[in-house]
DNA sequence: AATTATGTACCGATCGTTCGGTACATAGTG
DNA sequence: CACTATGTACCGAACGATCGGTACATAATT
C-alpha cells in the first residue's frame, strides 16, 4: 500500500456521500456547502469532481439508483430461485439500501419537490424500471400481466409509503411492516 | 357587493396559496419570491400576513393539515354510518385534498426535507393523529388494537406511497389504484 | 384618528459558480 | 540524467444573484 491512496478520499466515496445528502436533504436543501463540509472537500475542488455543478451531483447520484435497480431486476428475476426467495434477497437489498427505513429515496425527493426538467424525466424512467422489476416476481401462470403491473405498483406504494411513515417517525417500525406486507402479498401469487 | 373584497385577496385565500406552494415545491424549494408571485402580493405584505416569515407560512400551512386532520376524524368516527360508506366518505376528501393524487402531501415534503425541529415535531404529531382516526374504520369486533393499527399504518402508506408514484408519474392511476387497495382492506375488517 | 394593508428601498448572509493558483505525480524529450 | 510539459487533485478568494428579513413612508379602511 502507497501512502497516497490512504490519506485522500476515492471519487466512489464522494458519490456515495453526495447520493446520501440529496437523499436526506432533498434537491433544493442540500448545498454546495454542506457537500463541502461532509466530503471534506474545499467548495471549490468538488467543481473538479462534478464539473457541472449540483446538476452533474444529481445526475451521478441518478446513476447510483440506477445501478441499484439492476441488481434488483438481476435478483426479482432469477428464475433459478423460488419466488418467495426471491422476495426476500429483494426485501435484504432493500433494506440495505434504506438503511432499515431510516434513510430516505432519491426517487421520492427528487418526484415531490420541484426539480429541473431532465432530473425529473430520469426520476420516472426510474421508477418505470423500479416497476418492471417488481413484476418479475409474479409468477405468470397465477396472474396476467394486467395483475402483475397491479402487484408491482402496490410494492413501490408500499415501500415509498413505509419509507415516508419511517422517516416521519423516526422508526423503522412502517419500513418493516411495509416490506411483510408486500411478502404476504408475494405469497399470494406464487 | 363591496369594491375592496372584489380585487384583494383575503387572507384564508393566501394562507392556501401558500399552503400550495410548500406542497409542490418543499420547504426549501419554496422562496419569498415564489410567494409573492403566486399570491401577488408584494414583500411587505407577505411579512404582514406572516409576522414571523417563513417559519410561520410552514406553520400556519401545518394548521391547515390539522383541520383537514380533524374533518378526517369525525368523519372516520361516525358511527351512525356503516364503516365502507364511512371509508368512502374518507377516500373522498383525500380525493379532493390531493386533488386526485396531483397535489403532494404537506407532511411527506417535510418528514423527506431536513427541516426546522419545531415544524418536524409537528409533522410527526400529525401523522400520529391521521393514523389514529384510520384506526377508526376498523371494527372493534373484528380486530384487536395491535390489529387496528396495523391497518391505519397500512393505510396511511399506501396513501402516501400512491401520491409520491402520482407525482413521479404525472398520473393519479396510483393514487387511485392506493385507494382501492385500502377500501378492499376495510371491507376485509368489517 | 387609528388601524390595517401595501409599495419602495434596503440589509447582511448565503446561494451556486468561477477564478487564479499550488502541490505533486507521471510522461515525454534532449 | 536533467528538463519540460501534461494531468490530477485540491484550495482560498471572490463573483453576481438570490436568499430571508427589515425600515419606513404611503395609501386604504374603520
Amino acid at each position: 500500500m502507497s501512502a497516497l491512496d490512504n490519506d485522500q478520499k476515492r471519487q466512489p466515496d464522494i458519490l456515495q456521500d453526495v447520493a446520501r445528502i440529496f437523499r436526506a436533504n432533498g434537491f433544493h436543501g442540500t448545498t454546495i456547502s454542506v457537500v463541502s463540509e461532509r466530503t471534506g472537500l474545499g467548495k471549490s475542488s468538488i467543481y473538479h469532481h462534478f464539473g457541472r455543478g449540483k446538476s452533474e451531483m444529481a445526475q451521478r447520484s441518478l446513476d447510483v439508483v440506477a445501478t441499484f435497480m439492476e441488481a434488483m431486476e438481476a435478483t426479482a428475476g432469477d428464475t433459478s430461485v423460488p419466488t418467495s426467495a426471491r422476495w426476500e434477497a429483494v426485501a435484504k437489498m432493500l433494506r440495505e439500501y434504506y438503511e432499515n427505513g431510516q434513510l430516505g429515496c432519491l426517487l421520492a425527493v427528487f418526484s415531490l419537490e420541484d426539480v429541473p426538467d431532465e432530473l425529473r424525466a430520469r426520476t420516472k424512467l426510474l421508477f418505470d424500471r423500479w416497476l418492471a422489476a417488481m413484476t418479475l416476481l409474479c409468477n405468470p401462470d397465477q396472474c396476467d400481466e394486467a395483475d402483475a403491473q397491479r402487484f408491482a405498483r402496490h410494492a413501490v406504494m408500499m415501500i415509498q409509503g413505509g419509507l415516508v411513515l419511517s422517516r416521519a417517525q423516526s422508526s423503522g417500525d412502517a419500513f418493516e411492516q411495509a416490506l411483510a406486507e408486500v411478502a404476504s402479498a408475494v405469497s399470494d401469487r406464487s
